[in-house]
DNA sequence: CTCGATCCCTGGACGC
DNA sequence: TGCGTCCAGGGATCGA
């Protein structure tokens, strides 16, 4: 599952074998993850992929040039140099299952595979997402200055203070505050049930409620994690592999993350899992103490409540 | 404002 | 072997 270490780490390996790379030609076949289908076909032929960056969760694919089909229009338009030259991108969320990696034309497509961009070297780019939970789209100028400003700070770049500005300003549970990509950009349920563990503190309590030596704690323990992450090239969970098709080693260093029922390393209490915000949480009830109010060990965790829901037959 | 529930989607794990 | 069922999760959305 990709969180920004993941991310970081295919943005990377996208910047040293496709920058610079122009696109020919756009392929799609399934294109509901896309927010404007045609806005791709229209606008990528004849850009330049100038380089990659990650924002969030997100890949950006900053793009030169001019579009093959205005290459016309705007040699007869006038002087054309004196406009500043709009930010363009093609952004891409990996979703669950995303890759987004180079491939010789020779190697047969995947089953998934979605979207593919022709390169001007022979090479093809290829978006292949099982579940598409993913999300493409092309953005410019303002459009893109305001999809962009809708995400919160970078974890690895924020400060002391905008980091406890950011947490403190809510009622909501921390780790639903860290997973909320409006306050900090990037973090996902790994990381953030990672970075609670290191920081000791209990993924239910308030963000109002920390003080500011756990939330200094905190933010230094989420980074020191995701650093460490991408130094490892991520985690491999389920069928993460970076654009070179290799795997991350970072799962191995998990602390709490997959572990329920298992021995917390620093104290050997049972790992327990609980669901918050959504999403599965895990932490060690002795090392993370419930906040007062909340009952830590049973009672009120949902742990299996509606575990039985009866499914809705599946409709096709 | 914050919450949970629901939906999207499919592969993989598991039980029988 | 093969089928049915459950589960994972990021994010949008909706109702409480």
């Amino acid at each position: 599952m990709p969180e920004l270490p993941e991310v970081e780490t295919v943005a990377r390996g996208l910047q040293s074998t496709v920058a610079g790379r122009r696109i020919l030609t756009v392929k799609l076949r399934k294109s509901d993850f896309i927010d404007d289908p045609t806005a791709l076909e229209r606008e990528l032929p004849g850009r330049q992929i100038e380089r990659i960056e990650r924002f969030g969760k997100f890949m950006l694919l900053r793009l030169a040039g001019v579009p093959a089909q205005s290459v016309q229009e705007l040699s007869a338009s006038a002087s054309s140099s004196s406009i500043e030259p709009l930010a363009e991108a093609l952004l891409v969320h990996l979703g669950m299952t995303g890759h987004l990696a180079p491939h010789f034309p020779d190697q047969p497509l995947t089953k998934h595979t979605h979207v593919t961009l022709e390169l001007d070297d022979g090479r093809e780019l290829r978006y292949t997402d099982a579940r598409r939970f993913g999300r493409m789209a092309y953005l410019a100028g303002a459009a893109l200055d305001a999809e962009l400003e809708r995400f919160g700070a970078d974890p690895l770049l924020v400060t002391k203070e905008e980091f406890a500005q950011r947490i403190r300003a809510s009622h909501s549970r921390i780790k639903a505050l860290l997973l909320d990509q409006a306050v900090l950009r990037g973090v996902g349920n790994i990381y953030a049930d990672e970075a609670l563990w290191k920081a000791k503190i209990h993924p239910v309590k308030i963000g109002t409620c920390l003080v500011p030596s756990e939330l200094e704690t905190l933010r230094k323990d989420l980074r020191k994690i995701l650093l460490k992450a991408i130094e490892l090239r991520g985690s491999s969970i389920s069928d993460f592999v970076d654009a070179g098709g290799i795997p991350g080693d970072y799962q191995q260093h998990h602390k709490v993350y997959g572990r329920a029922g298992e021995s917390c390393f620093r104290c050997s209490a049972k790992i327990k899992r609980i669901i918050v915000a959504g999403r599965s949480s895990h932490f060690c009830p002795h090392c993370q103490p419930a906040p007062r109010g909340v009952s830590g060990s049973r009672g009120h965790s949902r742990k299996n409540a509606k575990r039985n829901r009866p499914r809705a037959p599946s409709k096709r």
